[in-house]
DNA sequence: ATTTATCCGGAACCGTAGTTCCGATTCAAT
DNA sequence: ATTGAATCGGAACTACGGTTCCGGATAAAT
């Protein structure tokens, strides 16, 4: 039961022209045109309701922003958790680029402070999805730990050019950078924070790793 | 219905002599033996709970710990939201007497950092009271924003010293340190953070908050 | 146009957690 | 020891949110 359309996400709009009798045994079915729409329909409209409301909204509010049934959601995440991991996984790729954007800066304190602020940009829009998970029982380190750790990588190559360029301390760690980021995001209670305050914090925290004169 | 007991709590362990009849217009009556202890062993029993397990644990887990019914519990706090109230203002208290305590450090420099060290400290092991409370909806600030006051006027002039001693940057607010500092304690994951990670963390901000040579 | 596999919608179901209620129990005053 | 009010305990009630189910609608293949 209910195990039509597993593992179709990867469809996207490429056209199959191959004969249905082989290609049948490998990828099941292109998925109806409506049940496409409709799962675009269901991610985006989770993804604006969270960043809003926090992942604590019941999930028929979710279907009803996006314009659909209860039914036809739960056809398309067969759980809360499941659309959960759907969403945090676009925001994990979305931050995976922005740190492939700033890697390229040649100077290396200033691509790690982009990214930094980015981050703390995009994590404050998001109204603490990732804290939200947690709280929820949902450790997201060991759900996506391949995705984490190459995000982590990342980061971390985006530091270690800034320790070598001898503009950051080099007795701190990735961890404790995103921690602190991370942390600022969502420490100022349910109502948010606004933007430039935010900014200010990252500022005070890129002050904390540099190198002292 | 159930107004037996309101406004009862501090009621302590005075000894009641006066005439029955009048006082019992001012103060209702001194509170049964065995309720009081009720009383405390429940207040105890949640802050355990709550530190260890978060306060997502379902009400009933902290009536069996504290060894008495449901009824009873409810007795003593009409609500869930009445026993997060009795903790965190013990927090609160708690807190305001580490501030007044730092306060008479002659060093302005090492008394705000000793109280946002024990700060970061008592939240960790406190396991994201605060934040968690905030998640459930509950906003602190607006409910004790009385005390609330009092304490922020405390650390403020914790770093109204540090300012003025020239120990620390005059543009960062009170309200940017302890974001910061309560920040840094629950974005390590729902695992928690050890003690020793958390204050390099600290030390990363107070780093960050110094005035440059 | 017909047919059928797929998909849609939302009423109903179930488990969980907060709260209420009331008979049984216990304190403490006489 | 007796008595009555205060308190206790926990079964039962309620609200709420996730999930299931299935009759009806729809896309798309013939």
């Amino acid at each position: 039961m209910t195990e039509d359309d597993r593992g179709a996400h990867g469809a996207s709009s490429a056209v199959q022209t191959a004969p249905p009798a082989v290609s049948a045994l490998i990828e099941p079915r292109p998925m109806r045109a409506d049940a496409a729409r409709n799962h675009e329909k269901i991610l985006q409209a989770a993804e604006e309701i969270f960043a809003l409301d926090g992942v604590m909204v019941p999930i028929d509010i979710v279907a009803e922003r996006a314009g659909v049934g209860i039914g036809t959601l739960y056809r398309h995440f067969p759980t809360k958790e499941a659309l959960y991991e759907a969403i945090v996984m676009t925001r994990l790729t979305s931050l995976l680029a922005t740190a492939d954007e700033c890697v390229k800066n040649p100077n290396a304190q200033e691509g790690l402070c982009s990214f930094l602020r980015e981050f703390a940009h995009q994590s404050s829009e998001k109204k603490d999805l990732f804290d939200a998970l947690g709280q929820a029982g949902i450790d997201i380190k060991a759900r996506f730990s391949d995705t984490f750790e190459v995000l982590m990588a990342r980061v971390d190559s985006l530091r270690q050019r800034a320790v070598d360029e001898g503009a950051v301390r080099a007795d701190v760690g990735t961890k404790d950078i995103l921690n602190l980021v991370m942390g600022s995001c969502h420490a100022a209670g349910p109502s948010g924070i606004d933007d430039t305050s935010l900014q200010r914090l990252v500022d005070i925290i890129l002050a904390g790793i540099e190198t002292r004169s």
